[in-house]
DNA sequence: TGTCAGCAGGCTTGCCACGT
DNA sequence: ACGTGGCAAGCCTGCTGACA
């Protein structure tokens, strides 16, 4: 059972000022505060699993979230990650769909949940806000291709170092501006990158031995971002 | 409260197999 | 030949419970 706590108002909510619920009138902020429910999760708790009929949406206040599938031989993949500000579950209530994935917490974190209902009434009656979804949905779309594309043309070792770079946007870094914040382990970069954990230690141990990044235990240190990025074969 | 042993899970490396 | 994945074994680290 999850310890009781005070819930994040949606009218001082930090997280929400930059998520979709940013432009909200005070009549919808309010009808959402009224309506949504929350409690924090710990590290490997699951919010939602795949083929799961969506209730509602989850709006992250605090912590980091995964979504993933599982294939037919038990493999995780890693779809997306989710930070303060990021909802979750959208298109499957929007489509009617099942959860097409599982999202788990992988950072302690603080989420809301709105009611299936109270979304799709704003969605009725507030333009803006449906433009505002439908450019989410449409930047969904472009990265599922995108990856789509970089998993089959790409090799390991470009979609690794591809990973650390998204890796540094997503989590930041400490102070030194070098480490990533990243609380992943090695088995789930893996799983985004999609290939097998030895593989990505092999190749991180090969980032190292050529100057890329330093590794200090788990955590990971770029030291050469220019390198980094051209084993990423991308543009800065 | 601090220390220590036991344990589990994660990390790393070597070796081998397989497909291109 | 090269890139990648799978298995096995050893090492490391963090957690937990027992004990002084």
């Amino acid at each position: 059972m999850n310890k009781k706590f005070e819930l994040p108002l949606c009218d001082q909510c930090h997280s929400r000022i930059h998520s979709v619920f940013g432009d909200l009138k005070d009549s919808d902020v309010k009808s959402l505060n009224e309506n949504k429910c929350g409690n924090i999760y710990k590290k490997g708790q699951v919010l939602f699993y795949e083929g799961n009929k969506p209730t509602g949406l989850f709006c992250v206040n605090k912590g980091k979230i995964k979504t993933y599938r599982i294939n037919a031989d038990g493999k995780e993949q890693i779809i997306r990650l989710a930070k303060e500000g990021d909802v979750l579950g959208y298109s499957s209530l929007i489509s009617g769909d099942l959860y097409s994935s599982s999202a788990a917490v992988i950072e302690d974190a603080i989420i809301c949940y709105i009611p299936r209902n109270v979304f799709l009434n704003l969605l009725d009656s507030n333009t803006t806000f449906s433009m505002k979804m439908i450019r989410l949905l449409s930047h969904d779309l472009k990265s599922s291709e995108d990856r789509v594309v970089n998993l089959a043309q790409n090799t390991v070792r470009e979609r690794l170092a591809e990973t650390l770079l998204m890796l540094e946007e997503f989590g930041g870094t400490e102070n030194d501006g070098k480490t990533l914040r990243t609380s992943l382990s090695r088995e789930e970069i893996a799983n985004i990158v999609g290939t097998a954990t030895e593989t990505t230690i092999r190749l991180l141990s090969e980032f190292r031995s050529d100057g890329l990044i330093e590794l200090e235990g788990k955590r990971i240190k770029i030291v050469n971002r220019g390198l980094l990025l051209k084993a990423a074969n991308v543009e800065d």
